[in-house]
Parts: C-alpha cells; sequence; structure tokens
DNA sequence: TTTATATATGAATACTCCCTCACATGATAA
DNA sequence: TTATCATGTGAGGGAGTATTCATATATAAA
C-alpha cells in the first residue's frame, strides 16, 4: 500500500526526475542521525545556557548551579549529556570537577545560530 | 533554601569573581530560549533528512514522502514545525506546494554539525 | 577516623513530541 | 458538478526526556 503510494508518486510528481538526482546524494540514514543526535542535545535552554556559560569560562558545577540559578542534580545530569556527546569535557581540581568547551566547532555553533535567531528579529 | 544554597555556592565555590564576570555577559533568557528552539527543530532525524534533500533542491511534499520513505502525513506534519520556524518556505504549484530553504543559515548550521559530526569520527 | 563539601546517579513524575489514522481542504480534470 | 489528487491537520497512543528527590561516591578538612 505505502509503496504503491510511492509509485504513484514518483509517476505523477512535480519533479520525478529531480527525486532521482536527489535520493542519490542525500545524507544516508546514519549520519543523519548523528546530525539530529547533535542538534538534539543543543536544543534544550538548560544545555544552551550552559554552554554559553562555557564559552566565556571554564567553570565548576558549583559555579553552574549559581549561574543557571537551578538544581545541581538538574546541572549534573546536563553536564552528563554534554560529556557523552563528547561536546565538553572535564577535569578534577580538588574537590571540585571544571568543565570547558571540547571543540571548536561547538562555539560556532552557537554563534551562527544566535545570527539566525538575530535575523528573524529585523 | 535555595537561595540559601546559592549563597554557600558564591562563597566557596572555585571562581567566585569569574562567576560574576560570565554573570555579566551571559545569554539572557529569552534568547537563550530562542536558541534552544532553533537548534530542538533541527534536532530531529525526519527534519535534518527533509533539510538536506531540500538544500539539493525545491521539491513538492511528495517528492518528500518518496525520498524519506514515510508517510505524507508524518512529513507535512514536520514541514509544518519547519514552516513555523521560518526555516523552510513554499509556493503553490497547481496541486503541488513546493518546499525550499528559507535562510542561507541553515545550510551553514547544517554544514558546521557536519563538520563536527565527523571530527568525533577520527 | 569522622565530618563536611562537591559531584554523580537511580527512580519517579510530569511533560513534550513523533507518528499514525482519519478526515478536511484545496485544486485540477472530466 | 463530481471525481481525483496533493496537501494539511486534529486526536490519540507511545516513546523519550527534563526535573526533583533521595542517596551514593569522592575528596578534603578536622
Amino acid at each position: 500500500m505505502e509503496g504503491n503510494r510511492k509509485d504513484i508518486c514518483q509517476e505523477q510528481c512535480f519533479h520525478p526526475e529531480v527525486v532521482e538526482s536527489v535520493r542519490r546524494n542525500m545524507l544516508g540514514s546514519v549520519p543523519a542521525d548523528e546530525l539530529a543526535q547533535l542538534f538534539k542535545v543543543l536544543g534544550d535552554n538548560t544545555r544552551i545556557r550552559i554552554l554559553d556559560a562555557l564559552y566565556r569560562s571554564e567553570l565548576c558545577v558549583c559555579d553552574l548551579t549559581a549561574l543557571l540559578g537551578m538544581n545541581q542534580s538538574a546541572v549534573s545530569h546536563q553536564l552528563r549529556v554534554l560529556r557523552d556527546s563528547r561536546i565538553v569535557k572535564s577535569r578534577k581540581h580538588g574537590k571540585n570537577v571544571l568543565y570547558s568547551l571540547d571543540d571548536e566547532h561547538i562555539s560556532g555553533l552557537v554563534r551562527m545560530g544566535s545570527e539566525h535567531v538575530h535575523e528573524l528579529k529585523r
């Protein structure tokens, strides 16, 4: 039924030849998943604020908790998500754990995203 | 109780003076929300594949449905999300509706995100 | 050792959201 | 008009996830 529908589409759609051309070049399922996963991690208010803060300075969990004005446990949970995605890295310093951005692409993404958001305001 | 905790943090944390400096410069709550919202929209496998396809060519819903191999309704729902975020735009052409990317920042974001994902593979 | 501080984590709850189904809308053709 | 095709959309199920609470771990100080 669905295959049928696709066949119908390929015969009657507006750009059947373009569809084939795009199909040959588009992202595979795995790269698309990885990319979506990256953006999904960036797509949370708490994590964006963490990254914005870390963009300005290396900080410990306690600093971040104070800056965000939220539960320390919540901050730790989100730091774990960011660590697992290799977006931030950490190092121990006495009782503290200091976090920082792990990759220059991330600040680039945040910067470009900000430009886009700003653009929409015009 | 929470305010108490914050006060403790600001007195005993590793970098209390840095915290104040970061606090003065970090993103406000509203810009952080807008930025997170943008990344949230990009953080979905279906929407990423739609954007990747549209990056290569303007396409109608039927084309996208065939390319993604999924329900037309699902594609329309995601196109609505992308339209509402002004990431794609549409124009009617007879019975078809043709979609395309609305902003050059988006392809930049996808490109930079891909670089990051690729980097992690090394 | 005991105590206090900093961080991490498992469980539970509440919330969000993607997909499917069914149907509505809009446009073309007969 | 009626029939058909392309697209849009509301409702509902099910999966995923952000936060809170309670607690565990680890380090340092007493």
